[in-house]
DNA sequence: TATTGTTATACTCTATAACTATA
DNA sequence: TATAGTTATAGAGTATAACAATA
């Protein structure tokens, strides 16, 4: 028997870290979330979209490439696509290597609202999370996470299997 | 001009934390709900307050203590204790000392789901997170998501003004 | 008058399954 | 046959505002 709480539970330092970091993560998260429906009046999974966009070269993606980490369905994914196109900010085009597939591109009205959202943004994370925190403990949180993120990118993500779980063998 | 990013962005480093707190929360959270859904049926929201309840003591409290940190509008709370009572995990009385209030009390059944979705729970938490962490790293992200948390904490919620937001001056 | 909690309602988001079209 | 994406639909969760009752 250790005192590392064997196979049943968590040790003290886990549970401590799992509660801190729901309680956290949701706080940040629900205070962004007014602030850009405030500011640009978007989801946080569009924003995080158009985010993504942002980042891509040439602001385009294949739709299967947006989802990653964001959003956990296929459905779901055309559904906030479909409205940030109805708002303007992307454009939907058949992807020229893939007649079935389809590429997102952030339009000038896209970068516009992110542009528009960022500042407030940033003041959020600011007030709510760094001020707190020094360079150190900015880095450590930084090194953990990512560092849990690549593990669980490297697992079986349930997505992945949903449609596998449809089209069973038989 | 600092290397630190002024006042309009965020540091290369605070940029990575922020991207990898949202991401791995996402994914954490995500998984264990699905684990709790298909173990005992139960939302997340409805696993924190029984979890809350079973902390306290007496495995009371009352509503107003329980919302914290877990839900964000009174009207929340009240639905998901109502799905709690009427599944018969918790029982709702008025308070005794103050008759407006209501007591929210777990029940045996309550204690029972919490059992039976513990397993499972850790297993996850396992699996997708602390696998991935050394004993250092895991103390680092406590350490660092806590000292986050108690600053989060001694904001003004937003949840706190919107009563009073209401009630405005005449 | 302020606070505790509930209710009614409207809305957003998500997921499953069935479907189309291309590889 | 497998993959990319869409659509229809149904359900869960959330928030706002109006409300009742007690302090």
């Amino acid at each position: 028997m250790t005192e590392n709480a064997g196979p049943a539970g968590l040790s003290p330092a886990e549970l401590g870290a799992y509660f801190a970091l729901i309680e956290v993560s949701s706080l940040v998260r629900h205070a962004v979330e007014q602030q850009l429906r405030d500011a640009g009046d978007l989801s946080y999974v569009q924003f995080q979209l158009l985010a993504t966009l942002g980042d891509a070269p040439g602001g385009s993606r294949r739709m299967t490439g947006l989802a990653d980490g964001v959003v956990y369905s296929r459905s779901g994914l055309t559904y906030q696509v479909s409205l940030l196109e109805r708002a303007g900010y992307v454009t939907r085009t058949t992807a020229a290597e893939d007649e079935r597939g389809v590429t997102v591109t952030l339009t000038e009205a896209g970068r516009g609202v992110l542009a528009a959202v960022f500042p407030g943004h940033v003041a959020v994370l600011r007030e709510l999370l760094f001020d707190a925190l020094d360079d150190e403990d900015i880095d450590s949180l930084s090194r953990v996470l990512t560092k849990a993120r690549e593990r669980m990118r490297s697992i079986p993500p349930r997505s992945a299997r949903s449609r596998r779980r449809n089209a069973g063998p038989a």
